[in-house]
DNA sequence: GTTACTACTAACCTTTTGTATACTACTAAT
DNA sequence: ATTAGTAGTATACAAAAGGTTAGTAGTAAC
């Protein structure tokens, strides 16, 4: 049994100014997971794309850009024949692990849930 | 300076579906906004409606049906003249406490480093 | 009598997101 | 010669999400 946490009105506001921050960079269908993904082992385009299920080339393709513009990814180019393309998480992204850790934590409860209650 | 999580194959796979299943019902550009403005207080319609800027009538009419069929939102009516409508946020949206304060905690960092990088 | 408040909802429109298919260009295997 | 793999992009279209405006019906203030 867990206190509620007591918000005042002001914290209240930060709150929803930092949260909407965060959900600006990271919010949408598919960042996150990407992230995850990557979070194993640096990854080529198609390798993500296997274990991101569900994610189409188009929206991959401009889901990395974003991501690596915000700094959470780099791009290594391997200049061989053929030309492979690695993705990185950055340093920064590990700022995210609590995150992560937490989504991760309460979907699995959250799914628990769910199947105690079919 | 943190470790990075190790992650393997199998873990990442768990942390994906974990993720997914999360943001089904949290995803989306309001829902923990809104939840967010209640852990302040019961709030009415309007009164959230200004809470969470930029949110239309329509979308959290909509926000409000979906988390009360999740079960983060219990809907009190007040039979009186005028009829009055509070919100109450379910013991089960305590359970998000964790995810919404690493969420704060990560956007208010983010907006620091942003500023700090102007 | 006009405006504002209560809590929405319907209709319509725009924007965002996603899907499908085809295509580049090169290598290697069958 | 055909197929598969490398990493995408172009195009066209469909679906989902979100925004705008107007309107309901009742009360109370100005």
């Amino acid at each position: 049994m867990q206190l509620k946490t007591p918000v005042t009105a002001q914290e209240c506001k930060g709150s929803l100014t930092a949260i909407g921050d965060a959900l600006y960079v990271i919010g949408g269908k598919w960042k996150l997971r990407v992230i995850v993904a990557l979070r194993e082992d640096n990854k080529r385009f198609n390798e993500i794309q296997r274990t991101v299920e569900g994610i189409s080339a188009r929206v991959l393709s401009s889901e990395l850009k974003e991501l690596e513009m915000n700094g959470f990814v780099k791009r290594i180019v391997h200049t061989q024949t053929p030309v492979v393309v690695e993705y990185e998480l950055t340093h920064y992204a590990d700022t995210l692990d609590d995150v992560l850790d937490s989504l991760r934590d309460w979907g699995t409860m959250h799914r628990e849930k769910l199947k105690s209650e079919r």
